[in-house]
DNA sequence: GCCAACGTTGGC
DNA sequence: GCCAACGTTGGC
């Protein structure tokens, strides 16, 4: 009964994110226009390893509009692919061009996310400092600026409680 | 536009 | 391997 303890399997874990982007670069209104997008420009290690290591095709995303008024969350996306190299990394016409990086050894991989929803309103960070269940959440904590963060299975359900 | 907090780079 | 200088993030 039961069988083997499945170590290191992720197959059927959920797991979250939340993934910032300038509505002024890239929006939720944009992800909904075209659909699927591959989550480019990433060169922060830690956010790449996420995406590289962790991220599943069916994961469930908070898109986060940053540098924005207000700045908060805006909407739903989904892992929509397996991480693969970031094809601008080898564009030196490109800003996010990394000449350390090439084609055989490159540094930097994505995923494409794809559209879920977007929220009637969206949840201003500011809610989220408030309430004190979302506390924990990596968004809110001093200093933090990940572009990609993890979110608890907690930290999803009070959201989607609070969101529609 | 300001600037605090971080991450990265590169000289040593 | 240290750490100062520099660049970036992102709220305000």
């Amino acid at each position: 009964m039961g069988g083997k303890p499945r170590v290191g399997a992720r197959t059927d874990q959920k797991r979250f994110w939340l993934m910032k982007s300038e509505p002024d670069v890239f929006g939720i209104d944009d992800l909904q226009r075209v659909g699927q997008e591959p989550w480019d420009g990433v060169r922060n290690y830690q956010a790449r390893n996420f995406m590289r290591d962790k991220m599943q095709i069916g994961d469930r995303v908070l898109f986060y509009h940053s540098n924005a008024k207000p700045p908060g969350i805006a909407g739903i996306a989904e892992v929509a692919t397996e991480s693969y190299p970031d094809p601008t990394q080898f564009d030196p016409n490109n800003k996010y061009y990394d000449p350390k990086s090439s084609e055989e050894a490159p540094r930097w991989m994505l995923v494409d996310v794809r559209f879920v929803k977007k929220f009637k309103s969206l949840l201003p960070l500011q809610e989220v400092r408030d309430n004190p269940a979302l506390a924990t959440m990596a968004l809110v904590q001093k200093g933090s600026r990940l572009s990609i963060q993890p979110v608890t299975e907690s930290e999803w359900s009070t959201l989607m409680d609070i969101l529609d």
